[in-house]
DNA sequence: TATAGTAGTATACAAAAGTATAGCGCTATA
DNA sequence: TATAGCGCTATACTTTTGTATACTACTATA
């Protein structure tokens, strides 16, 4: 009662910054991407062999996306040759919960599959 | 240095159920219908509306997906003329730490945008 | 000298996600 | 009788996302 007069502001109040974060959390790999970088910077190549599945062009396509949105810093270390590393900012350092939040869920997903299918 | 010879199995037991709840909540718009029946049971129309800038193929598609992966019920009432309601379902309840994290996060988001915008 | 790793880009294509618009049969209301 | 709401589906289209494969120029190693 009390609740339906309060709902719809309630409701787009979560709605709105959810938005925002699916808007650039978007796709199949940014978080992932996200989560092999959580572990300390790394380098192309080590990405894509964390990341299963992923290929070259998502790649480079999903750490430019990242970096433009201030997700992701990208290094180029002068030695001979160049050596490139991508870390977090403080940015994506706060998704931590997000991150943890989808772990716990997913894994909850996983066993009710397991004693439904199997 | 303990954390490099832990890490490669610690990363691939955060990603794979990330990945597996990412698989379910793809696309713009899972997580915002989710929000929208949070508040309790809602008509077709009623999720039209408070999800903005969905469309009626958009919506219709994602209930059914909803519901063949369980997080959503579809209740049709034998009223006269029939009447149909839909509603989360407790996998979908056990939701709420990840769209609370989101939000936190999406206001971040904002927060930093308009310092460093405006 | 041949091979593998480095960090990608180029091209072409397929599949998925999303948009726009119209329409259906039904019922209740003006 | 006309209109609006109900819960969708149909058609056609565009955009985004993703895959597959090949290629670059460089360096280090076998």
């Amino acid at each position: 009662m009390a609740k339906k007069i309060k709902e719809p502001e309630e409701c787009k109040s979560i709605l709105k910054p959810v938005r925002d974060a699916l808007d650039i959390l978007n796709g199949k790999w940014k978080l992932p991407i996200i989560i092999a970088l959580s572990f300390g910077e790394k380098r192309y190549g080590e990405i894509a062999r964390e990341v299963h599945g992923i290929t070259d062009r998502m790649l480079s396509r999903e750490l430019r996306d990242l970096e433009i949105n201030g997700l992701v810093k990208r290094k180029v270390l002068d030695t001979h040759p160049v050596k490139i590393t991508y870390e977090l900012t403080p940015q994506s350092d706060s998704l931590d919960e997000v991150i943890e939040a989808l772990r716990k869920w997913g894994m909850i997903l996983r066993k009710n599959m397991v004693s439904k299918k199997k």
